[in-house]
DNA sequence: CGGGAAAGTAGA
DNA sequence: TCTACTTTCCCG
């Protein structure tokens, strides 16, 4: 799905929100609604705020509702026009709902929020609850994970396109004693700011523990773009998970922490599904006789939300996809077939290993030479990784090289200015 | 790569 | 003077 019809998609569901809020607003008791429905100007103010902005560049969008609607919307300055497009729609296809259920569902059903939200390189469904994602969907491939798109420049917010009263803010987060961690990883789109921008959405962050963040977790979405590099496909899908717990007395209780005057649920697990496609070394076509499900292989993972040193492999994390489907409610790649022998094991085709200890240092030390603005950083990154044992390899030195150079000229520059 | 907090600055 | 935002510095 493109940009455009990303947009249209939250320009249907908001109209569609909007229409039943009118219809029926007493079951709504939404203040965020009820506020609109009674002034019409008021209602087209908000809708132009959430959406016309956000369209009006894009011409996709216009294409895709046939120009004229949106053009009506906007130059009448009326939304009654673009309602009776969605009442004559319905019209169109009436729906054969049985006489029962017209009576139940006279003024509709619970929304939930759960439907599937598409951004420019993941998707995800969002639990208006817990005010985390439930899932979050990404592709990888070797060529999406080239770009030079710096998570600098990106700021973590709200997403615009979850109701205010679901969404959670940057307040929760802060100061909460847990740190704000991405689903769909900003590593993961350096094609893109737009996209990588779209990662610091609120709707694809769970309150995550800072060491395990930035430590153990962080090395398995490495592990994941490094999978981009063997097979031609790489799914991924993330989520957070509130397991049970059995007390002392035998008896089994779910228990989460919430933060914020939002109370964003804090996870007890998180979960990592990784499914792989062709090698990329691999030769020639699929024959005939080879199913398509033989050329996948699947790993599922549930890591705790704590810290988790390099000892623990991988494979300690690792669950049957079904164990992870009933604890998670989630039924993951339907379209995949399901007969047996069920998946090859990601695990046996590949390693499942992380970085090691060694191999991480020595890329954060990389990353900090890399980043140093002064000599005397420059040197303490360096002593730092002495300090752990650890020998810097060709590639740091070369980097030490080079930055001790430029930062050498740089601040000598700077003494001799008049 | 993954994060945060203190310090500094602009505006009401 | 207080608040809100940006810049700078810091950690694993």
């Amino acid at each position: 799905m493109n940009v455009g019809d990303f947009y249209f998609e939250n320009f249907r569901n908001f109209v569609t929100r909007m229409y039943f809020s009118l219809c029926c607003p007493r079951v709504t008791g939404d203040s965020f609604y009820l506020k609109t429905q009674s002034n019409k100007t008021n209602y087209f103010k908000v809708f132009y705020q959430l959406n016309i902005i956000k369209m009006a560049g894009n011409v996709k969008f216009f294409r895709f509702v046939g120009g004229y609607v949106c053009g009506a919307a906007v130059t009448t300055g009326s939304c009654v026009a673009v309602m009776k497009l969605y009442k004559d729609e319905d019209q169109r296809e009436p729906e054969k709902v049985p006489q029962a259920q017209q009576e139940i569902g006279r003024y509709g059903f619970p929304l939930t929020g759960a439907e599937i939200r598409n951004y420019a390189n993941h998707t995800l469904s969002y639990n208006q609850a817990m005010k985390t994602p439930r899932w979050v969907a990404e592709h990888l491939s070797h060529e999406k994970l080239l770009g030079k798109a710096d998570r600098k420049h990106c700021k973590f917010k709200p997403d615009p396109s979850i109701p205010e009263p679901f969404t959670a803010h940057n307040a929760d987060y802060l100061g909460s004693g847990w740190s704000r961690g991405h689903m769909a990883p900003a590593g993961d789109n350096k094609t893109s700011e737009q996209s990588m921008a779209e990662t610091f959405y609120l709707s694809n962050i769970v309150p995550q523990n800072y060491e395990n963040n930035a430590g153990y977790w962080n090395r398995l979405e490495m592990y994941c773009r490094d999978l981009a590099k063997r097979f031609d496909d790489v799914w991924v899908i993330s989520g957070p998970l509130v397991l049970s717990e059995e007390g002392a007395d035998g008896k089994k209780t779910v228990s989460y922490q919430v933060i914020g005057k939002d109370d964003v649920a804090v996870p007890t697990h998180l979960f990592k599904v990784i499914l792989v496609g062709k090698e990329q070394s691999a030769s020639g076509n699929l024959t005939n006789n080879q199913s398509v499900s033989e050329t996948l292989a699947l790993g599922a993972f549930v890591v705790p939300n704590q810290p988790i040193g390099f000892k623990r492999p991988l494979t300690d994390f690792q669950v049957s996809l079904s164990e992870l489907e009933k604890i998670s409610g989630l039924t993951f790649f339907p379209k995949v077939e399901r007969t047996t022998p069920s998946l090859p094991n990601l695990c046996d085709r590949d390693s499942c290993q992380l970085m090691d200890f060694k191999d991480f240092t020595l890329y954060l030390t990389a990353r900090k030479v890399g980043s140093a603005r002064t000599t005397v950083k420059l040197e303490k990154s360096m002593a730092e990784l002495k300090e752990q044992g650890i020998a810097p390899d060709d590639y740091v030195l070369k980097l030490y090289q080079e930055k001790k150079k430029e930062l050498e000229n740089k601040e000598h520059n700077l003494a001799h200015l008049p």
